[in-house]
DNA sequence: GCAAGGTC
């Protein structure tokens, strides 16, 4: 007997095969892709690594010129099933085993899309060997008793499971591209210009755009507070009780009244310890939040991130667990952590009797939290991975951590009956924030004090606020709330943000939506709101329940979303000059680089027949005025103009470093980008 | 040249 065992990707194939067989096994290649063989229990093991899906759905060739269909008639064209573009080699290593083998195990990730994983290499390698008896291994976490576990009890496929991901995939598709094309087409954006729409970016922009509206709707209300200046043998201050004063002469007239005080009398002392406790293991998310409060984009950090996780110094970074699973010895790992930079926290930890972790409310089955699994030290890294490892070692050690401990002292002053209050904070134990540093709130120390003291008045000052708008979403946070609304997955939610920068529908850091991401959200908001909301994923994630649990049939979630998405398609065609002109207006302005010296007309970040990008005046062909600009790197327009030559200066950048204002006149010395 | 989801 021989048996093919086909797991979702490479690293796992190694784990499994080498488990299986004792670390027996060896390491073949097939088409470049490593197999790995071994003998158990007489019979003989093959078992290959897939990369993700391997399979992709698109709509047929003859389709694929966005007007050879019109976008409405594309969703009603059945999409196909190809092999992606980087699985080719792992197709014909699999088509090769199908003939060697008599049987199948799929041992894919235990969860929706890892089913639909296994049931496209099992499309694979039925075609070529439809003998080939089929069975499925379903293990939480790769150890030797889940896998073991899992290989003495083999279950059967889950084809409704599968069609779950399926449903998902189509309606994706037929939204996505349908929707895509239509507003491209409508605002005449071809190439690589063209605007996108889908289930979980144009939500995740709608949720920017609104944030930005509510900024720029935002009236200031202006308030006053009273702060009195105190001394009692240190300096400090105290606010008036009321916070915010909305009428000045409310304000002043308190003002005047303490100040009228010599001294202050204590009026109040409370004296609270407040345990603070550590936080749970990291998940994808609150490693992401940190990472970007740190500097990193969130698709940087996820990259040095899946960097260290293959080198071995960190576990898999796409997880939503934050609860260490039993096999995970704590112990161990600390005495390896000895070996880091960190071997005096690790051999502190290691004093605690009994390592109690936190936990935090999800437990997941595919992969641990996030947690360091090899001893790094700083030499062994550059710069960003060391931040990254660092931060990643310390939220460990805070999770094995005790609570901190906090003494908050809150105290009144009388000064002629009107009352000012101050807090103190000081730490009694750092417990794990000794070990997780990053925010840990300032103490601020106050002088002994208690009820019945006397203290000195150095002054009463009124001060002049305004309220403030609310902030615009960090990237940290913005994927935290794609997480709380069920948007994209923690393997996803970053390079959803890359691809609104890459449309251009947001800029800068954090992201804030241009004229042609508003332009697009309020279109989509105004004809087919549907797939502007959060809804539309949870409307979706019900019907992929169904589907896996037998009640709904793949085939009905399909034509329903077909239904929605006819009806969209007349109201957006009915609309479609507006849409088109609105959307079109806001690129323009998002072209304007600065006004042209010759004539005063507008110059406008326009590309050549060819493609290349250049700047021109908007009087073109009467005014010949035009500036060449560097064909790669990221461009954006400054709101001032060239000190040297009056010419409208450009922010320009390569790469990931700042980018530099440059003038766009090559002849002007300030036109150097090195 | 389309989406989102796996993985690299």
């Amino acid at each position: 007997m021989s048996i093919l065992v086909v797991c979702e990707k490479q690293n796992a194939a190694k784990r499994i095969a080498v488990i299986l067989s004792n670390g027996k096994a060896r390491e073949t290649y097939i088409h470049k892709v490593p197999v790995y063989f071994f003998e158990r229990k007489g019979t003989n093991y093959a078992v290959i690594g897939l990369r993700g899906h391997i399979l992709e759905l698109d709509y047929p060739e003859q389709y694929l010129g966005w007007h050879r269909i019109k976008p409405r008639e594309l969703t009603h064209i059945a999409p196909e099933k190809r092999v992606s573009k980087g699985a080719r080699n792992i197709v014909s290593a699999l088509k090769d085993l199908a003939r060697e083998n008599e049987g199948v195990i799929i041992a894919t990730d235990y969860d929706r899309e890892g089913e639909l994983i296994g049931v496209e290499g099992l499309d694979i390698v039925k075609d070529i060997n439809p003998r080939l008896e089929v069975k499925r291994a379903r293990f939480s976490a790769l150890t030797k008793d889940e896998v073991e576990g899992a290989f003495q009890n083999l279950v059967d496929v889950d084809y409704n499971l599968s069609a779950s991901a399926e449903s998902r995939q189509v309606v994706d598709l037929a939204w996505g591209a349908s929707l895509t094309r239509f507003i491209s087409i409508a605002s005449n954006q071809s190439g690589k210009d063209f605007l996108s729409v889908g289930r979980v970016q144009s939500p995740t922009l709608a949720l920017l755009v609104d944030r930005e509206k509510e900024i720029e709707s935002f009236e200031p209300e202006p308030y006053w507070e009273i702060e009195a200046k105190l001394e009692k043998k240190n300096k400090f201050t105290a606010k008036h009780i009321n916070g915010r004063f909305k009428d000045k002469n409310e304000a002043k007239k308190v003002q005047k009244r303490a100040e009228g005080s010599e001294n202050g009398i204590v009026a109040k002392v409370i004296k609270k310890e407040k345990k603070d406790k550590p936080p749970a293991p990291y998940n994808t998310t609150a490693f992401l939040r940190d990472a970007t409060r740190q500097g990193f984009t969130a698709a940087r950090a996820m990259a040095v991130a899946e960097d260290l996780y293959t080198n071995g110094f960190i576990s898999y970074p796409r997880t939503d667990n934050t609860v260490y699973p039993k096999s995970l010895n704590l112990r161990n790992l600390l005495e390896k952590m000895k070996n880091s930079e960190f071997s005096s926290e690790a051999s502190e930890l290691l004093a605690i009797p009994r390592l109690i972790p936190t936990r935090g409310k999800t437990l997941a089955t595919d992969h641990p939290p996030i947690h360091p699994t090899g001893a790094a030290k700083k030499k062994d890294l550059n710069r960003n991975q060391w931040k990254v490892y660092e931060l990643v070692a310390r939220r460990f050690f805070a999770t094995l951590a005790k609570p901190a401990v906090q003494e908050v002292t809150n105290v009144e002053i009388d000064l002629s009956k009107e009352i000012f209050t101050t807090n103190g904070l000081r730490f009694i134990d750092l417990g794990w924030r000794k070990y997780f540093p990053y925010y840990t709130p300032k103490e601020k120390i106050l002088p002994k004090m208690i009820e019945g003291d006397m203290v000195k008045v150095l002054g009463v000052e009124m001060i002049e606020d305004q309220t403030k708008p609310p902030n615009r979403y960090g990237q940290g946070a913005l994927i935290a709330e794609m997480e709380r609304l069920g948007l994209g997955t923690k393997s996803t939610r970053h390079e959803i943000i890359q691809k609104l920068y890459g449309r251009g529908y947001v800029k800068d850091s954090p992201p804030k939506p241009t004229p042609s991401g508003i332009a697009v959200i309020e279109a989509l908001e105004e004809h087919a709101r549907t797939i502007t909301r959060a809804r539309m994923t949870s409307t979706l994630e019900n019907d992929m329940a169904e589907v896996a649990e037998g009640k709904k049939d793949f085939v009905d979630v399909v034509n329903e979303s077909q239904e929605m998405l006819d009806k969209v398609f007349i109201i957006l065609e009915e609309n479609k000059e507006n849409i088109g002109s609105s959307i079109k207006e806001a690129l323009k302005k998002q072209r304007i680089v600065g006004e042209c010296q010759r004539c005063g007309g507008e110059l406008l970040i326009t590309r050549s027949r060819r493609g290349k990008r250049f700047v021109g005046c908007s009087n073109f062909p009467k005014c010949r005025n035009s500036y060449a600009l560097p064909q790669r790197g990221k461009l954006d327009f400054a709101d001032f103009t060239c000190e040297k030559c009056g010419a409208p200066m450009i922010k320009f950048g390569r790469g990931r470093g700042r980018k530099k204002d440059v003038c766009i006149n090559m002849k002007c010395e300030a036109s150097k980008v090195s």
